[in-house]
DNA sequence: GTACTTCCTGTAGCCACTACAGGAGCAAGA
DNA sequence: TCTTGCTCCTGTAGTGGCTACAGGAAGTAC
């Protein structure tokens, strides 16, 4: 049984970080010492260390939640996992795909902007009414 | 002179949103009716259409304050400006960058993942201590 | 005994909104 | 004139996922 500190090293999460994770319930509460300090199992470690693997692989905390809650039954998870893992894959080619299309337009605007002159043909552009059309969904 | 509503229409930006840039100092307070019911102008328009688009390039809130601060004068703005974008920019293929690193981490975990047994070996892997290493930076 | 570090709880801040409560004004029709 | 329905007002709280800080208590090393 470790402290949190040791806890944090060991898993790669940050101290305020298991506290929060504690406090909203992704990870169950930890045992405590007498004095009242957190204790961390190798087991509660190991939880900490996928939590954090899969934020790193950027699933949003409730999801992982679930993923959480198939850990320990062997039956039906998989097909769940995969249809989790695959909208998550989704979204990460659709911000991908966003991101490419606003770095385009942004080259656009800024690509006149190198002839040294001094007003900024790039804010212009940003004031005129014609552009703006093509860049429209969230990242 | 206009009311917000129409103000939201013409400018793209939502109501409850203007009036948090006006909150948070992004567009100045606009005039008042005699009921004190929000009154804009042409150009208020056209500053909300400007912050739109900036946010939809993926500007921040400070960065595109600095824009509107030079808009109106004419010297010295450009290459300020242009710095900025390309700051953006080198960001914009940092997320990119990374979001790839992540989609590959995902599709290798996920691939061993459609053989229809019943274990899931993603959340293995995910448990494991040999995972994880490549991915980490912020998204 | 003292200095230093780690830990505790609780609260507030970050970003860029969004939602809601509870009220007031305004315009059109009966 | 009254009612209906829409728009607008302020103020506050919630979102996600942390991060930072205040003010104190406990543990460790010398």
């Amino acid at each position: 049984m470790i402290a949190i500190g040791q806890a944090s090293q060991q898993s790669g999460v940050n101290i305020e970080t298991i506290r929060y994770y504690e406090r909203v319930g992704v990870v169950p509460k930890p045992g405590r010492s007498t004095a009242g300090r957190r204790l961390y199992s190798v087991d509660e470690i190991a939880k900490l260390r996928f939590v954090k693997r899969c934020r790193d692989l950027g699933f949003p905390i409730p999801i992982i939640q679930t993923f959480l809650s198939f850990t320990g039954q062997e039956d039906r998870s998989c097909g769940e996992v995969e249809t989790l893992a695959e909208d998550h894959l989704a979204q990460i080619d659709a911000k991908i795909e966003n991101l490419a299309r606003l770095r385009e337009a942004l080259l656009n605007l800024s690509k006149n902007c190198d002839d040294g002159t001094a007003a900024c043909s790039m804010l212009d552009s940003l004031m005129r009414d014609s552009f703006g059309e093509a860049v429209a969904q969230k990242s």
